[in-house]
DNA sequence: TTTGGTATGTTAGAAAATCTGACATAGTTT
DNA sequence: AAACTATGTCAGATTTTCTAACATACCAAA
């Protein structure tokens, strides 16, 4: 949980983003300008992007290459983000909450497990090979 | 092992190192006259610190803290130094390699994942680790 | 006490990096 | 053909960082 606030630490400057990811300058700010990210700022107005802006753009690239536009790239994050949602809400909702202490453990380590093994690997099978030698 | 990578890759600039470790700019660029890190440049010339220069610089800051001067930092940091080798001399020969972009791209799109996959590990370690708690 | 070294602050001027806004353009859609 | 999309490029302004120099408080040695 202080991952969260690890990967959302605004670090970089669009210099080296752009490296980071072989994106174009214009290319990062025209999807900013349509919302696809949201880096934060300094005193001075200069872009500080986070590991998971980093994220997001390479995700951001992946799909331009795949042919998809800003919009349909748009709808597929707001998805992602409503089953994130999903999953938070059905663990919170009440039939959960009789749960023994146990259980529960029982539950968040299965889960955990499960979202790491599984929560993104439709999106990145045959990609990963790549990556790992 | 693609850790030492990762840990060495150059991302920060000055104004963030800053942030991070509370030293001004005039001890950092101090310290680095007096070779107590290294951090690397860009084609025009600024310098690019890593996580491993962050966590050296809070290191150093314990250090004077504690009323250690630059010399006994040298000194600690030398006989760190050859703690280290000692242990994994048998394994690697520690030469230096240059990273290509592509290298470092492909080895911050696989922490990435790694990261979104299983939650953390690997990215932050040492003191830096303090920040994002 | 004077002198000198250490670690840091501050300032100035130059160079690098980034910002916004505008116009250009190759493809695609209408 | 006209409009739209995604990106390139350029100009001028602003921010950030650079080096070099001088200032200073503290401490220690001569």
């Amino acid at each position: 949980m202080g991952d969260h606030i690890r990967r959302n630490m605004p670090l970089f400057p669009i210099g080296i983003v752009k490296k980071l990811t072989e994106l174009s300058a214009r290319q990062i700010r025209y999807y900013e300008e349509h919302s696809l990210i949201q880096p934060s700022r300094t005193d001075g107005n200069q872009r500080l992007f986070s590991f998971n802006d980093v994220d997001r753009l390479l995700e951001i690239k992946e799909l331009i290459d795949q042919g998809v536009n800003i919009s349909g790239i748009k709808q597929i994050f707001t998805m992602k983000q409503a089953e994130k949602t999903k999953k938070v809400e059905s663990f919170h909702s009440p039939e959960r909450k009789e749960l023994t202490d146990q259980q529960l453990r029982s539950y968040l380590k299965s889960e955990l497990m499960m979202a790491g093994r599984f929560g993104k690997a439709s999106l990145i099978q045959g990609e990963l090979s790549r990556f790992f030698h």
